[in-house]
DNA sequence: AAGAGTCGTGGGAGCGCTCCCACGCTCTCG
DNA sequence: CGAGAGCGTGGGAGCGCTCCCACGACTCTT
């Protein structure tokens, strides 16, 4: 089944079908009804490649994932990210594909790449997880392919949307310190990542705040995984004198292996160490105690990246916007937090609504 | 940059270079070796969209989630199962588009459907998390898209992957019945899904063989989430005098959910109440205690399925075919085993590959 | 030595759309 | 009342490939 086909059903020329298919208004109400009425009988649905052909738009928008596979789904930053984008996807009518380098060492991104992207299969492209540095930005760039970061990138004139992980830090580890505790450790993502420099800034910044010189021996740097928290909390456990009262993990994932060493050392969260995560993942509601946290809007990160990609796809010539969005600090009882006094409104087994049980 | 471009500076015509990007051996190694060089000094990569319409293949596989988004991303399964396709689509040269249901009510993958399948924009398609009576499947069966499933379809000859549910189950709770535990509870997923159905099957099927008469009053069906296991175990809780002694859940999200509840009334796992759960996520082995599970392969299941559905698109004549993977019961310490007896390889906290900490 | 294959090559046709221009009609306004 | 503008419409050209057929130059057969 063709235009050309329902044309001739509808009788009508091609372009008038096209002008229907694609909304053009300058047609009468009498063909339009007529066209209409064929395409729904017949069920017609115009051929993705004929029309990026013609048109050189796909209508399909690219995720691009570049971190290495093993970090990637244990925690559900990236899930999220992706029903968000491809829930912002389907509203606007567009297909999301995914751009993933499974490979270990990067090298399957080349080849997406230059298959995908030069391949002209896609309009435009959410890059998540880059890293400093990352070298695909030059190249977009240098392709002139409308893109958008999650995640900010320092220097550049790129569009991006972020949280302000900064702030979120610092107001994280100032409530730390409202509880008192005096010795404040941070386990901290890799260096190569933004997103771990800012949060590390702004526990830094929160620490000088309250006039505490900031111990860089009480600062260890991992991966964003369970196994790197379990790990740097074990080099902290190592120097009992030197223990912190209260852990800054940049991740949820991070704060929940700190907190599986603390117990199998026989301490108690927060009692005798406190733990402050950073994500707000649903896991960390139902773990023994809750995790404290700050919540980041992922899905959001994800929907508001796609509004930007297409707004750039329509006009590329627009000056690069940058958009950060707001974070909340969920306070459970890891932190020190008595559950009376927790904020809880999301996430938590005992606090999501009932679902039935037959 | 087009073909014909390349063709000119190579001074060949179209043809032969089209013949050397597709691989056809029937050019001289002069002729390919020019051709290649112009490619690569150039660096060009075909047109995606000109390819699709003239060979009437994308080389793009769909995959297909259409469960309600709430249930999507509490446990890593369709994470990784993406991973898995993406991995495999990436070694074949196949680009994976998303294609998932972000509404509530299932609408969008109606809209999905039309654009994406009639519209031609893939070769095939996985899909994911059907119910027992998918209506999709003889849609794509009249629209003769090659597809596969991921999880078996009870009757129709289709293809799938799969793990044996079932016997993985029957296992699983005949390794409690070894512990000595004699009342056995399950928490059961949502019963429209063939896995919770199979998994329920095997349970039954394990106490029969120990002649131990199921009782129905000790199964609980819930949606395949932590608050389901919650909901459920408070439940079991409500009468004391009928508490399982051991718990047979069937997703780990559903055992976590039940371990809450459990600690939450000051009992103790594994001593009071025994719990088993059903994925092998990472997350179970950070749990207080370690989590014993039945793992499955998901991202394998992926792999598979991309192999199958690539299959069946270069000949769409060919028989289905009906693979399971294998699972393996990953014993901790929930279950009752003592830690020297675990057999947990993979995944946990304590067992994976030590990572570098700065 | 003539016919039949094989091999490397070139070019035409066409995939199913969109985009642009042209055409005829009606309406407005000087 | 005739020029100009606007509207709905149709058709040609072309997007960048693949596929098929044709063709010449070989080699192999009998």
């Amino acid at each position: 089944m063709t235009l050309e086909e329902i044309a001739r059903l509808a009788g009508v020329s091609r372009s008038t079908v096209s002008r229907v298919i694609n909304g053009d208004r300058r047609v009468s109400d009498a063909a339009r009804a007529r066209v209409q009425d064929v395409v729904r009988r017949h069920n017609y649905h115009p051929n993705a490649a004929a029309r990026s052909l013609a048109s050189r738009r796909t209508r399909v928008l690219g995720l691009l994932i570049s971190q290495a596979v093993g970090n990637l789904f244990t925690d559900p930053f990236y899930p999220i990210l992706i029903q968000g984008t491809a829930d912002a996807c389907n509203a606007a009518g567009y297909t999301l594909t995914m751009l993933m380098d499974t490979s270990d060492d990067g090298s399957a991104v080349e080849q997406l790449y230059q298959r995908v992207i030069r391949g002209r299969h896609v309009d435009g492209l959410i890059l998540a997880c880059h890293a400093v540095d990352d070298p695909i930005v030059p190249l977009l760039e240098a392709d002139r392919i409308p893109f958008v970061l999650v995640g900010r990138h320092p220097g550049a004139a790129v569009s991006f949307v972020d949280i302000d992980s900064r702030s979120a830090a610092r107001e994280a580890v100032a409530h730390l310190l409202g509880h008192g505790y005096r010795r404040i450790g941070m386990i901290c993502g890799p260096p190569h990542l933004i997103a771990a420099i800012d949060r590390h800034a702004g526990y830094v910044t929160a620490l000088q705040e309250a006039a505490i010189p900031p111990d860089p021996s009480c600062v260890l740097f991992a991966d964003f995984r369970q196994r790197g928290g379990y790990d740097a909390m074990r080099q902290m456990l190592a120097s009992p004198a030197r223990l912190p009262d209260a852990i800054f993990a940049a991740s949820d994932a991070l704060a929940i292996g700190a907190i599986t060493a603390l117990q199998e050392a026989g301490l108690r969260v927060p009692e005798d160490v406190a733990v402050m995560g950073f994500d707000g993942m649903e896991a960390g509601a139902n773990l023994q105690p809750p995790l404290s946290t700050v919540f980041q809007p992922v899905a959001d990160l994800g929907r508001e990246a796609v509004r930007i990609v297409l707004a750039t796809i329509d006009d590329p010539e627009r000056i690069p916007v940058q958009h950060f969005l707001p974070t909340r600090l969920t306070l459970r009882r890891s932190c020190g937090c008595e559950p009376s006094e927790v904020s809880d409104q999301e996430g938590g087994v005992a606090a999501e609504p009932a679902l039935s049980v037959a």
